[in-house]
DNA sequence: CAGTATTTGTTGCATCTGCAACGATGTCAA
DNA sequence: TTGACATCGTTGCAGATGCAACAAATACTG
């Protein structure tokens, strides 16, 4: 035997911790929409989107959001093949699309925000008091800079 | 148009912005180790556990870690592969492993832990004050009820 | 203008993933 | 002891993923 391994406990480690929670969370979501919706997280991102702002482009998505612009292409095929948006050319810059929600696309988001909120109040109650921490810390670890 | 969108803003949605950072702080991480080892976060989480604790097998690292057995099992397989570990089975319960790290292993294991905790000590520099507050509330998200 | 560089969205590909099924082993009760 | 049931680790498979390459469109540069 060498020297002793350093220090280290995986259950406190900061990143690990972050990332089973967030496994957590997202699978309490995409559970609840794939069974009954049959809506992946990533086509979830891209209706909320698109949604609530006009004529987004695969690029847009891929800023405001946190995915891959291959995930969001696909996401949009998918969401467009089940009749939930409509991809345009934008006139004026014909590398954009203008994405659009259709009336299916709109009732679905309406009855998949509920579900979503449900969840964050159920965290919130947790969290009670540590709340606003929490949502100071994630601030801080959402800038880019680094 | 229907009934107007409920309102619902996802840049403060709180499983969103948990996926984001966990994404983010496992990136950093993972491409490190990958380009620098050729080590993966499930081959990480392995060498860890069996760094630190005498024979375990996959169903405890299942458990303690948040990884399916068959996630498990390949990080083992390759582990073992790249000469990292070592399997044995259990002479009391021949359906167990016993995992026991090589003397490479725990080499390697001995680099990756510093540079692991180097981002997490960067981490709490930038969260400061907000440090003990988030894991606080880590504790809360990490209880297994629900 | 012409020619080059950049941007956008899609796709091919190799890899990773989750899940169910499986053989091997162990447990338990009759 | 036997037979039904549970547990462990592996594997097959279908689907998801990240990345690089690509065609089409636009921007830039001299």
């Amino acid at each position: 035997m060498a020297a002793p391994l350093p220090e280290f406990d995986l259950e406190r480690y900061l990143p690990y911790r972050f990332t089973v929670i967030a496994g957590k969370l997202s699978a309490e979501l995409a559970k609840a929409y794939k069974v009954r919706f049959g809506i992946s997280m990533p086509e979830w991102r891209v209706l909320v989107n698109v949604g609530y702002t006009e004529d987004l482009s695969v690029r847009d998505i891929e800023r405001r959001v946190s995915l891959e612009k291959s995930k969001v292409s696909r996401a949009v095929t998918k969401l467009e093949a089940k009749g939930y948006l409509v991809k345009q050319t934008d006139t004026d810059d014909r590398r954009l699309l203008k994405l659009t929600l259709t009336d299916e696309g709109t009732q679905l988001l309406r009855a998949l925000i509920p579900i979503a909120q449900a969840l964050q109040d159920d965290l919130n109650a947790k969290l009670a008091d540590a709340a606003p921490a929490v949502n100071e810390a994630l601030d801080i670890l959402m800038e880019p800079d680094e």
